[in-house]
DNA sequence: CTTGTGACCCTAA
DNA sequence: ATTAGGGCCACAA
């Protein structure tokens, strides 16, 4: 007989949204970006800050750099360690003095 | 159940 | 360029 979630599942630990987020990302193709808002959107929902809150907690496992603010720039607190990566990945960089942005005209993955 | 919290987004000043 | 304010909403406590 069929029953529910019971205790001791081998599964859970991460929430259901938090699993479908981490799975857009590994979506994302190398050297492509999606920002917080468009992988809130793909999943249905306008909680682009959920999204930063999943990163922030579960993201450490997977291509986080490719999830970036709307406006192309890095994960806050983590600009030098993304930039690493977009450099060796040849991600489209707009750069501004001592800053730098994701050209996303360039790298923005779309549906 | 209620509340506080953000690796955010947008507009206005 | 910066700041302020409102909106967003799943999650942890």
């Amino acid at each position: 007989m069929p029953e529910g979630p019971h205790r001791n599942d081998a599964v859970a630990t991460i929430p259901e949204f938090a699993h479908n987020v981490l799975d857009v990302v590994d979506s994302i193709p190398l050297g492509k970006v999606m920002t917080y808002g468009d992988v809130a959107a793909h999943l249905g929902s306008r909680g682009a800050r959920v999204v930063g809150q999943v990163m922030a907690r579960y993201g450490s496992d997977v291509a986080w750099w490719r999830v970036i603010r709307a406006d192309g720039s890095a994960p806050r607190g983590h600009e030098q360690r993304a930039l690493t990566h977009y450099v060796s990945e040849a991600t489209p960089l707009v750069l501004a003095g001592d800053e730098y942005r994701v050209d996303l005209n360039e790298a923005r993955h779309r549906l």
